[in-house]
DNA sequence: GAATATCAGAGATCATACAAGTTGAAGTAA
DNA sequence: TTACTTCAACTTGTATGATCTCTGATATTC
């Protein structure tokens, strides 16, 4: 009997309805990426809304990355990009930064990233191997003093490694937490001087696994630099 | 030379720099959860802009889940929830949805969830332990004819496992994986009759490691329970 | 005191007008 | 013809004012 009574509510706002019916088309591929959308006039009359109420529902659109507005020529559907997506994880793990959550990024590297190394000695290309050959090279002419350059190519290199495993959704999952780490810089590599030299040869040695697709060795490697850099933010927490 | 005749663009529009400074004053901090905006009146005097470009950044904001808005009431500086900040990611891998991203999760999965099991046997509360231990008996008494029950709660136990290493960021990279499995069911389990038993025994056996805390034994049961998905979905593609 | 009615203030929607960027076609000069 | 200019017809962006609906607090009624 309960159902003649259940909620009407105002369930959602109208320009939450447009949003999700271009939404929902988008994602059944109705709509299929580079599609110009109707113009704005257009859209009003076919949904019978005012301009506002449109409006607001493309501005949201937007502001997700499923479209692109471009003043003076029209909207887009657009390739959601790998980067919107993280976009949000990234504010989130800003907005909850914290000394806790330095550890638990650690950890996840700590088990993740031999895995994902062993992984990329299997499958790893030849433009994989340039790029992180790449990144060797100007890791090593890298001032030693300018540590924020150094960490990222750091981190560029390990970004590489997740993309030479092939598997995307191997990236997507570590892309977020690499964007974290130039902000742990600044605690972790404060204290530490003149230790270029380690960091160097440590980063050659995975490549060097992962060129000659020893599994086991990048493995180890990349367990032994990670473990490398719990221990220095160990002592530095002291 | 070039700097010179750089782009001048239209850098931004009036909507997007009023985003810019509310996200800015929520990212540092100035404007704390909870908070009560002022009204959108009141925003407009205060930034000197109209109603419609206010309107339209607020909407923005929303969409990204940094502030909530409440017809009647007003709008409110809002925790930015995980769900908010994967949803997008889920919506891109709802996109990008095919066989290759399918055998690409196991492959992740593999890799990852043997070791998370073993951090979660390390680290599990009792009430992670109760957590665990209720989906095992919901998936004993679900009617095995409704695979998408049984599927549900499966990745329930996973999402827990993950839960139980204590690891925020565990969570939320596995996370959006697991919002995908629902999906692969359809494919996964279409084939595969009268296994339920097995299903159950296995996933009891990686609680059971958990809750005694033999991390190398919930390793181990967890990388079994995972090749033998691969299994199926391997036949299945045949 | 409790249920009801009223009202002020909030966001939601609408309609209209104008500002400003983009595009392409028509026009013009060489 | 060719290259350039101009301009008109689009597009989205911003502004304004009116009206609708929801919410919460106050006032009223019994």
């Amino acid at each position: 009997m309960d159902e003649i009574f259940g909620k009407i509510g105002t369930a959602q706002t109208l320009s939450q309805k447009i949003e999700r019916r271009i939404e929902e088309a988008i994602r059944q591929k109705k709509l299929l990426v580079g599609t110009k959308l109707p113009s704005e006039r257009e859209l009003c009359e076919m949904f019978a809304v005012s301009r506002t109420a449109l409006r607001e529902a493309l501005r949201r659109l937007s502001a997700r990355g499923l479209i692109q507005i471009k003043k003076g020529s029209g909207m887009f559907v657009s390739e959601l990009k790998i980067e919107d997506a993280i976009e949000s994880l990234n504010l989130y793990y800003d907005l909850s930064f914290d000394s806790d959550l330095i550890s638990q990024i650690i950890e996840v590297r700590r088990v993740f990233e031999p895995e994902i190394a062993r992984i990329a000695a299997a499958n790893r290309t030849d433009e994989d191997l340039a790029a992180l050959n790449r990144n060797i090279a100007d890791l090593a002419d890298c001032d030693p003093d300018n540590t924020q350059m150094e960490a990222d190519i750091i981190n560029k290199f390990h970004l590489n490694v997740a993309k030479a495993t092939g598997n995307k959704v191997m990236i997507i999952s570590m892309e977020p937490i690499y964007s974290l780490l130039p902000r742990m810089r600044n605690l972790i590599y404060a204290n530490v001087d003149g230790e270029k030299d380690f960091t160097v040869k440590a980063h050659r040695a995975i490549y060097e696994a992962i060129r000659d697709k020893e599994g086991e060795q990048a493995y180890k490697e990349m367990a032994g630099q990670i473990d490398r850099t719990l221990e220095i933010y160990t002592q530095y927490l002291k």
